[in-house]
DNA sequence: ATGAAAGCGCTAACAT
DNA sequence: ATGTTAGCGCTTTCAT
């Protein structure tokens, strides 16, 4: 069977029709100067001869191509699905299409998507800054090529673009205040590098909570390392060993808090007696693991939902804003139930 | 600050230069007839030019845009967005983008969505069919455009397409037969809608390993519905009101097998001594359940990766062949513990 | 080894 | 109300 056919253009309707091609450009996008009977005649025959616009054609005419880029870590985590489900279902009711480039958390990788889009593939992107970045240049070069550029969940100063986070800083407040409100007063952080903003912002909500009771947080309250249950499992371990242990831990990660939790289970630690934890993110088996687990819910559809909006706002011209969600406290079983 | 700058093109390293649009276009492309200095000079001032070539242009002259459409119902289920992630990784090796649509497994949207990626948006499309669809001639139409189409999990009869898909008879065989050698008799099946090939296929596993014991199925014990948690939870409570229980629910997904075991966990239904469960799919959160949860692994991002590399050596001009994934049955505590 | 020129399919001034 | 024509930026024959 043969694959190619020749397409139909708008010259083939043109002929069959004798009238111009105009004419049946204009007909098709219902010009107001074409009388009504030519208007139906040329979308009858169009659909007749099975016609569909050359989408090519008709970027490369009108210098757009009403498409989104989206670059994020990695679609296979809840939080970033989530959020490009929502970015899709809001472009797509303005006619855009999304393509999707996976960073896997390397600088390289993002660099490379990041040139391959500004060849007039995307009208604008929508990014989630990948952990191995620390030099945001190429996020900038975007500008030079006239994609604008929505950064959402972790974004980073001095970039020219517009933001969609939850507060993060705040986030962090609550679920330390929540602890010190169960009575727990050695609170340990789980913390990732410091260089993401996110990361960064939890800390300082941690550290400011916990100086609300007075507490002075030690260096070696303080973890940091990748966002992974395998290190969860880790940090688990170094607790049990050490002869002061924590009465709470607090993870920037669900992932971290899963595996710590298994780790200490496993270990005949009563959770959330003898350590309360709590995580962040509210994937969704926090509410499946026994004891269910603490979390702070960011709303991720929704960020890709505002991210999308703003994006699509300033291609109709508008400016920069930056939008910062308030992130709510899931408390759970495993931070005890004594509500503040 | 001004959004839009004049773009660069090749005239404007042509005239830099002072030679002809043509040699700067063969200069970049490597053209053998173009000098080894001039290649070198050119390349050198494009970039000091900070040019960019047009994507738009380039497509609607070569008449492909080398980007791959995957449309699939959700991308914010594990399983999809594990497809995606494999087909993104895999063509983007070979220079391809990937183009997301969601079906929201709605046959109206998937209908929609294949029509606006008609337009020559894509040069091949991957999809996993809608559970609303029931009328498969939107997907032949591509054909008519020359877009070739893998389906991948979710396929039907009577499409022109590569198929990826995973043995869905022999893993709910197996499940069965595993059921079996714990001593289960009493089998009941969640089953999805029948019109919809991997639901069906399982169903016809079920029934055949069962009469490998010498027992037919009362109508009772077959339920078919949507996939969902709720709607597990809700068979769960028809369950418990029967007289004569069944020993063991065999769910057509993980999400139903989900809500089902913790609806007979709240209601004190020891698992899986009086009721033996077994899912279907191998979510992430099946192990991370008390007890956990038996299934069948699919090896999504395994599926997503075949199917890219099939479309694309369609593609290249290769022809159709169809890839059966062998599943694995995965044995956790839901389903007891004897190993056959 | 390089240049001139046609044209991919469409849109939109500018005619009429 | 409809037609003519000039491109959008690039590739590619054909010429030199």
């Amino acid at each position: 069977m043969e694959l190619k056919r020749k397409k139909v253009s708008i010259y083939d309707i043109a002929r069959v029709l004798n009238i111009s091609g105009s004419t049946v450009s204009r007909a098709l996008q219902d010009h107001p100067a074409i009388s009504t009977e030519m208007k139906a005649l040329v979308k009858k025959t169009a659909k007749e001869m099975n016609y569909k616009p050359n989408t090519m054609a008709v970027n490369l005419k009108r210098g757009k191509c009403n498409t989104i880029g989206v670059i994020v870590p990695n679609i296979n985590r809840n939080f970033f699905a989530s959020a490009i489900e929502g970015i899709e279902e809001e472009v797509n009711k303005m006619g855009y299409d999304v393509l999707i480039c996976q960073s896997q958390d390397q600088y390289e990788k993002e660099k490379k998507v990041i040139g391959s889009l500004s060849q007039g593939k995307v009208d604008g992107v929508i990014a989630s800054i990948a952990a191995g970045t620390r030099d945001y240049a190429h996020f900038n070069s975007l500008e030079e090529y006239g994609i604008p550029l929505v950064l959402f969940d972790r974004v980073a100063e001095g970039i020219n673009a517009g933001t969609v986070t939850v507060d993060d800083y705040r986030g962090a407040y609550r679920v330390v205040k929540h602890l010190c409100a169960q009575g727990k007063r050695r609170i340990f952080h789980y913390a990732g590098f410091q260089h993401v903003s996110v990361w960064r912002n939890r800390y300082k909500g941690y550290v400011d909570a916990l100086k609300e009771y007075g507490i002075e947080p030690e260096k070696e309250w303080v973890f940091v390392g990748n966002i992974t249950r395998e290190e969860g499992e880790a940090t688990a371990r170094k607790i049990l060993r050490m002869k002061n242990r924590p009465d709470a831990l607090f993870c920037t990660s669900d992932f971290v808090a899963l595996g710590a939790m298994l780790e200490f289970l496993k270990n005949g630690v009563r959770i959330p007696e003898e350590m309360a934890i709590c995580g962040f993110a509210n994937e969704p088996f926090d509410e499946l693991l026994r004891p269910s687990l603490s979390s702070v819910d960011q709303f991720s559809k929704k960020m890709g939902q505002q991210a999308a909006r703003m994006l699509l706002d300033r291609l109709n011209g508008e400016s920069w804003v930056n939008i910062i969600l308030d992130p709510e406290l899931i408390v759970r079983e495993s931070s005890g139930m004594i509500t503040s």
